[in-house]
DNA sequence: CTTTTATACTGCCAACGGCAGTATGTCAAC
DNA sequence: GTTGACATACTGCCGTTGGCAGTATAAAAG
């Protein structure tokens, strides 16, 4: 019975109240997807799993006709999410289509590079704005529905927020650079400094610490 | 017989050249990793899915005993490859543990939240190096193996460089922003502020264009 | 009182990750 | 000239995941 990174994500969310599976599904969707993106569809295995593991408990009762489980955390899941939280993370891992549509844009036409980077800055802009939703929910009523969290919440948003926007003006930067090309094939003599002048400064790591 | 954006960045990678499995497997680990990370047992399937639906050829040679299969693009693979890149890409997805564990750090303690933090800027410095010693191939031959695409690969490694440059900067402010921190759980009114200007800050998007 | 929308899931299957295993090639040391 | 270490070059297996389709009831809107 071994758990995954989602299992301990959803019991992560344990600890802080009760929830029905659905309410787990929507709030990975509505919150952790920005940092750890699953499919609706495997949330509502998950509180199987943790009940099965012994970290969780489940009260059925009923709204009308219909079953509605509620799930609770018990003192060895939280025991259980304590060790996880000492455990080392695997490292960010990042899948960007969008950017394999730019590697390759030399094999395609200079509008389907154009139209993928547009593409880029509007998923961009869209992924800050349900950011910025969020953002103003923590506003009102000074924190949201856990205001004891605003601490770690900030923590979190502060890095998310610079990760879309960093992505928002890359595609713009890219949209300006390739104003200036002729076609997806051959760069133009000053393309090519400014690339290698790229490559110069990428070779070149700041200063760790 | 549906072919997965795997599949595309496989026979994106045939466009350039011919490549045997292992090549393309090493490759992927290599460079396309950083935008579309498979695990290198997936690649291998790849090339015959591409031979099965006529995107590609392969070639049975030897070395010694061992028989060495190299796969080439073919007309049909060309086009699809042009097709494929003026569909609209998938929005780019983020999977970040440590981040799960700094959201959570409330249900551990400080030690924990730390080691975390120096967990993220470590991997961040580690990835950092690596995209810095692809750019030092890049700038030694004068474009690295593929001379004619440093365009391209400008505009994809401007990208990453920042995104890695911004984690770990990200892990350092937190290092710093919880230097000050007492425990996991309360925080003081002072960090209560700072979270609650993040999140003004956070709700108020930039001008998108 | 009927249609729409939200709630609350489950089945199915192809894609994927990760580990273990197999077998040959190459080079350096003994 | 053989042994061992390491690199090359894959394949099998199995549990996890993603995504689509499907089922069924509850609540809200018209």
């Amino acid at each position: 019975m071994n758990l995954s990174t989602t299992s301990y994500s959803v019991l992560s969310l344990l600890s802080l109240r009760d929830w029905t599976s659905y309410e787990l599904a929507q709030q990975m969707q509505r919150t952790l997807r920005f940092v750890w993106p699953r499919a609706e569809r495997k949330i509502y295995d998950e509180p199987k799993r943790l009940v099965a593991a012994g970290y969780a408990t489940s009260v059925t009762g009923a709204v009308g006709r219909r079953a509605r489980t509620t799930y609770s955390i018990t003192p060895a899941g939280r025991a259980a999410l304590h060790a996880w939280l000492g455990t080392t993370p695997q490292p960010a891992s990042l899948e960007f289509e969008g950017m394999l549509r730019v590697l390759f844009a030399d094999q395609g036409d200079l509008d389907q590079l154009r139209v993928s980077l547009e593409t880029v800055k509007a998923q961009a802009i869209e992924a800050r704005q349900r950011l910025a939703e969020l953002s103003e929910e923590l506003v009102s009523n000074d924190g949201g529905a856990f205001p004891e969290r605003v601490h770690v919440n900030a923590l979190s948003l502060r890095f998310l927020i610079d990760h879309h926007d960093h992505q928002r003006r890359w595609a713009e930067w890219a949209l300006a650079e390739t104003a200036k090309w002729k076609n997806t094939t051959t760069p133009t003599d000053a393309a090519r400094r400014r690339a290698l002048q790229v490559f110069r400064d990428a070779a070149d790591p700041p200063e760790g610490r």
